[in-house]
RNA sequence: GGGCUCGUAGCUCAGCUGGAUAGAGCACCUCCCUUCUAAGGAGGCGGUCAUAGGUUCGAAUCCUAUCGGGCUCACCA
């Protein structure tokens, strides 16, 4: 039992011995820094049950609370509030029960227990990851991680997208114009590569309009009878007969494109346990939606389309299978979502990492999933995100106003180095070092700078001033865990002996209270699906902690003991950012 | 027009299920490097929490309306 919980118990037991009334809830809070106690009861809303003078109420189950809790010393009240002072020994009995716990905070995933499935990234096999993506990549990531410490299975999935209209522009230009480049022949990487022809059909589309517009036809007539975009819809229409030449050319390209993706997620360092190909997905659902049918979740209209009414919702009819019997996007989700639970029994919930301007879809799947009775439906969240915005407004591949994932990794370590090489750190390393230190700043600047803010708001990033690397960033947190290295590496006593008798400065109680709340931390950010609540956990306990360092000589305590606790107390905040960092997939170097 | 969502310091953001005088960073101004890494610390300046009502012991937080930004309302994906 935790001390809150003591505490809590203890003053309903107090409530029932003097008013004989009995509470419900209990509100405690962290004491705030300007009144003396560490934690704080709220009388307030014991008014409810018991008629009274709140400061009155609150010294008598103050009184009580002495009496019967050994860990709190005294206690004072202000207003409607009972602060409670606890003994140093409790916050060191905590410290020395942490001290060596590995990945302290970690729940364990129980034997048997259901798994969560989560989705990210979904990228489309025309184009390069940009931006965008990255958000969504180190959200979907964060996510996977933060269940996984708050004692869940995770199946990291992505779906892709490799199969449309979309990649046929891209293999007609290559045709056309591509003269047999390759990956390999060009130098490029295969999504790059890939993504280059998709550009050049639009060029060429464009073009063409023009000139059909110029020879005296209207826009839209253009647009529609334009012949680059009459072969690539021929070609789609090959795709979907199974033409072996075609195939045979859309399975090479988007080989380049998976090698090219690979090399960008191993960047970021991400990773997946499964893969779902939209060219094996897309003709899935059409038997849930016959089901449906039979069951009447779903009708159908004179024409023959199906439909399933969700007016009852508040919502409008929704398509779910086409007048000609071909799918919807949202037959397709319905039959995927299905499918990874076949493929994966144990799957009680799935996330989705999508943007939100998908919400409405989303909300629509999963109330579809719940009329059609599935128990895991109840557990199903999108994880919506907002938009990632330039300073020159929104992202556009055509018009070249995207922020390319592959180059925005390589400047943000090039300005981790500049920055580095200024402030002369790291002199005396080999370059081979040095540029592995910069990465590891250059990404961890980039990756803490999109998590550390609600995902569901849209983030304005401007890549021009880059990112900083003073304040509450990514950097500025490294750099601290880097700092504590070097106190470890200086200690030439033993860090394993227990410390006892010692009184604790303000700072270190501070600091141990913080590590006291990791692990109701991370079961938050599981709960809400939010690193955010990681990152700005991480920078308070780093500011805790350069309070303490400036403030709180370390190797010049009084005693030997007080000494090897603060090396100590070092070491465990410098492996609770380490392992915070680890949930957000941010690396923390040993020195910068 | 309907639905969803956001609006907190000049800028970028925190603010847990309603709780004490709304917090950080950047920028600007003062101090602090012979001691553990100054990418740091201590302090100052800066707020009608978009606006107006309501709910109550108490509202940035909950409800309603209004204003402003975004997304969405396809037999597209």
């Amino acid at each position: 039992m935790t001390l809150q919980q003591t505490i809590s118990g203890q003053v309903k037991a107090a409530v029932k011995e003097l008013y004989s009334a009995n509470l419900e809830s209990v509100e405690l809070q962290g004491t705030r820094k300007e009144f003396e106690g560490d934690i704080t009861v709220v009388v307030f809303p014991m008014l409810r049950v018991v008629k009274g003078n709140p400061v009155q109420i609150g010294e008598a189950v103050g009184a009580y609370l002495i009496e019967h809790v050994e860990e709190i010393t005294s206690f004072n009240v202000v207003k409607g509030f009972l602060n409670l002072v606890i003994a140093d020994q409790y916050y060191l009995n905590f410290f020395t029960d942490i001290k060596d716990v590995k990945q302290y905070g970690f729940v364990t995933p129980k034997k048997g227990g259901k798994a969560v499935m989560v989705e990210y990234s979904s990228p489309n096999t025309n184009k390069p990851l940009h931006l965008g993506h990255v958000r969504n990549n180190l959200l979907g990531y964060a996510v996977s991680e933060i269940i996984k410490a708050s004692g869940k299975k995770v199946y990291k999935t992505q779906i892709i997208n490799d199969r449309g209209i979309h990649i046929c522009k891209s293999m007609v230009a290559w045709q056309k114009f591509g003269d047999e480049a390759t990956p390999e022949s060009t130098g490029l990487k295969g999504d790059k590569l890939v993504g280059n022809f998709y550009v050049k059909f639009d060029q060429e589309y464009k073009s063409e309009i023009s000139e059909l517009i110029a020879s005296g036809k209207t826009e839209d007539e253009a647009k529609k009878e334009a012949s680059i975009l009459m072969e690539a819809q021929e070609m789609l229409r090959k795709w979907e007969a199974g033409d072996e030449d075609v195939v045979k050319l859309w399975k090479t390209m988007n080989s380049w494109v998976y090698a090219g993706f690979d090399e960008t997620y191993k960047s970021l360092g991400v990773d997946f346990d499964s893969y779902y190909y939209e060219s094996n997905t897309y003709l899935l659902g059409k038997d849930n939606i016959e089901e449906g049918l039979a069951s009447g979740v779903f009708f159908k209209k004179g024409d023959g389309s199906i439909w399933c009414d969700l007016t009852d919702e508040g919502l409008d009819e929704k398509l779910v299978l086409r007048s000609d019997g071909t799918s919807v996007y949202m037959t397709q989700d319905i039959g995927t979502a299905i499918q990874r639970v076949k493929d994966n029994p144990d799957i009680g919930g799935m996330i989705y990492t999508v943007g939100n301007e998908q919400d409405y879809h989303f909300k629509v799947l999963f109330l579809i999933l719940k009329k059609l009775g599935y128990d895991w439906s109840k557990n199903l969240h999108h994880l919506s995100y907002g938009m990632v915005d330039l300073p020159s407004g929104k992202m556009k591949s055509r018009e070249g106003t995207v922020v390319d994932a592959d180059e925005l990794i390589i400047e943000m370590a090039e300005t981790a180095g500049e920055i580095s090489k200024e402030l002369g750190k790291l002199e005396g390393y080999s370059e081979e070092e040095k540029n592995s230190v910069y990465k590891t700043i250059g990404l961890g600047a980039l990756k803490y700078f999109l998590l550390k803010v609600d995902p569901k708001k849209r983030i304005l990033f401007d890549p021009s001033e880059s990112v900083d690397f003073q304040g509450n960033t990514g950097p500025f947190i490294q750099y601290t865990y880097a700092r504590i290295q070097a106190i470890i590496r200086k200690a030439d006593f033993d860090l394993n002996d227990s410390v006892k008798n010692i009184t604790l400065d303000g700072k270190e109680k501070e600091l141990i209270k913080l590590l006291e709340v990791y692990p109701e931390i991370i079961q938050n950010a599981a709960k809400d699906l939010s690193p955010a609540i990681i990152a700005n956990y991480t920078y308070d306990l780093v500011k805790g902690y350069n309070s303490f360092f400036q403030n709180v000589s370390i190797f010049g305590a009084d005693s030997e003991a007080e000494k090897i606790f603060r090396v100590q107390l070092s070491g465990v905040v410098g492996a609770t950012i380490k392992s915070a960092f680890g949930l957000l997939g941010v690396e923390v170097p040993e020195r910068m």
